[in-house]
DNA sequence: TTTAATTACGAAATCGTTTTCGTACTCTTC
DNA sequence: GAAGAGTACGAAAACGATTTCGTAATTAAA
């Protein structure tokens, strides 16, 4: 009696296994009152059906990957609740991977996932723009896919981003428009689609408001903690006047502040900082924070429904129409850090 | 030539589907030249193994699952990461399920679990303390779990938590000793064993210096957001002098800390707080928030190698011995949000 | 040289579903 | 009342691995 199966089930019941599967899934073809049986003798003996048999048959697995640069972070958890709410919606499950930033990890991960252990993936890119052929494998073998945040845009794959670039430059005009005369862009790498974007409005920004190339600084810190602050730490340590900083990630910001409080750098006066950020504390912190918000659980969500959407559409002949590509929009919130 | 599978793979090699399988899984039956062969070709063909038939067939899914009340927490996500790390040595798979604080989400979870999708499960309970049926459910199907910080006392399973008692204690000498007249302990609900632990110790440590009750709040805030604001802003609408609160998590201090900012309350002049917290703002907010901080990663780790013993030790006779029932040390960071 | 043991493999059952065919049986319809 | 259509079910073949049990062929022991 050890654990309930259908066998067991149309024993009881004194039906053939393929009718008890059929009345547990209201075929047609079994009549009312047996389905009713058996939906009651199932419920009685708490018959859960076996999800690897299951999926074996069906070869689907109503799991869903998601597979994300680090998950402590603000914005990565949000993304992951809004994903969450549609898969809990639709019954599907959520698998999660953490790649640490490193590229090889990621590459890793996305080739075992070609198994088919899951029906598709969400994917916050790790990887360098030049190793594709893991993402080329997955759409070879028809395993659906969605970039959110960092995408790789060599990849005919459905998108969710924010409007990086726009943002960019907004948060740069504000620095402007704050009196700063040289300006920072803190970057972790140059490989990574959003922060370049980002990037590109700042230079854009900038360009625009005929800044001259001598003060305009790219300090890229890296995905490595304790290296990234000492290279902050070193950009700090002979600082211009006026100088205004756009940081392209919330940590960075946060090891800014951290750097500034310990060398005595007064914010907003010596230095002014804006920053991408979900921080729930950024209007708390001394100074309060200036941030570009991304809509995290709009994202995930948006990118969990564009999943399902092409988990469902998959083998069906689809129209030649263009690619997905949601872009949500920042929000700029200015506090005191860059302050006048 | 779709999939690869074992028997496409034993036609390529002219051998048994067997002879293959017990290839890939190093089988003494099976000599180093066969072996060879089946690897190189394995590898050059890119066979991975159907993970639902393998599955279906060992009745083990290499995978387990993490259910908490939410994701979007510090301590929550770094406690993932502390899974993870070891989920992934072990080339385990991580599923997670968000139960958004309400019990009766977490009891559909685990009860779905029951059908045998994971091979254990790491649970930080919503739950109230007398429901407790799924989980005496889990331990008849011999499923095995383990709680971390927010614990079931009555059901006997490995538990990793905190030194809360101790913790609460310390924490609410501290507000003593920091000249306040009046404490305020700000709990989620009465429901949850850590925090009530919290509680203890915070009454222990007010007993003990003789606090007199009329001094002493208890407010319950409960887990809404916009009713636990409007509660924590009834609460302080009135304040006594020298008041002294222990926040017994970090997203009511934040809450906190926005009122008070709201409503021009100074801290620590008006006001004292410290709070458990992973918060890696801590030490940048205005002012410095005072904490009690949990190592939630070596939680998640501690956790999941407990999980992955038992899981190990599954099926065995287990010696009757004392349940594994590891409490890992909080640390007191004072800052100034309870300075003199 | 015979027997026993070892080596290296294969056939087939099995895990628990789902799904494709059959096929009795009843009910129309002309 | 014969042919056709529908109804309600069952037998058996998948799905793709793992594992048990045989068994030839070789080697070792007696």
């Amino acid at each position: 009696m050890e654990n309930m199966n259908i066998k067991k089930l149309a024993k009881e019941l004194n039906l053939s296994v393929s009718t008890v599967s059929k009345a547990l899934h209201d075929s047609y073809e079994i009549k009312a009152e047996t389905k009713e049986k058996v939906l009651a003798l199932a419920k009685q003996l708490n018959y859960q059906p076996n999800p690897f048999a299951s999926s074996l048959r069906r070869n689907s697995s109503k799991t869903i990957a998601v597979v994300i640069p680090e998950i402590a972070h603000n914005f990565f958890s949000l993304v992951i609740n809004g994903i969450e709410s549609i898969a809990e919606e639709l019954k599907y499950h959520v698998l999660i991977y953490i790649t640490h930033e490193i590229p090889e990890k990621e590459e890793q991960i996305i080739r075992h996932l070609l198994n088919g252990r899951v029906d598709g993936i969400l994917i916050s890119s790790s990887g360098t723009s030049n190793n594709n052929a893991h993402y080329h494998e997955l759409v070879q073998k028809g395993i659906p896919f969605v970039f959110f945040d960092r995408a790789n845009f060599d990849i005919d794959a459905p998108r969710v981003t924010t409007d990086d670039y726009q943002a960019g430059f907004q948060a740069t005009e504000h620095l402007i428009k704050s009196q700063c005369k040289h300006f920072a862009f803190l970057s972790l790498s140059s490989q990574m689609s959003a922060i370049n974007h980002r990037k590109d409005g700042f230079l854009a920004a900038l360009k625009q408001y005929q800044i001259q190339p001598g003060h305009v600084h790219i300090i890229e810190a890296g995905t490595d903690e304790t290296l990234s602050f000492q290279i902050i730490r070193d950009s700090l340590q002979t600082l211009p006047e006026s100088m205004g900083i756009f940081s392209s990630v919330e940590k960075l910001a946060i090891q800014t502040y951290h750097i500034c409080k310990e060398i005595n750098i007064r914010i907003p006066k010596q230095l002014k900082i804006i920053s991408f950020s979900n921080l729930p504390t950024a209007a708390l912190l001394n100074p309060a924070l200036s941030t570009l918000t991304q809509p995290a659980f709009s994202i995930g969500k948006e990118a969990a429904l564009l999943l399902f959407q092409s988990i469902k559409n998959k083998g069906k002949i689809q129209p030649i129409t263009t690619l997905p590509n949601i872009v949500l929009k920042s929000t700029l919130f200015i506090r005191e850090s860059t302050k006048m």
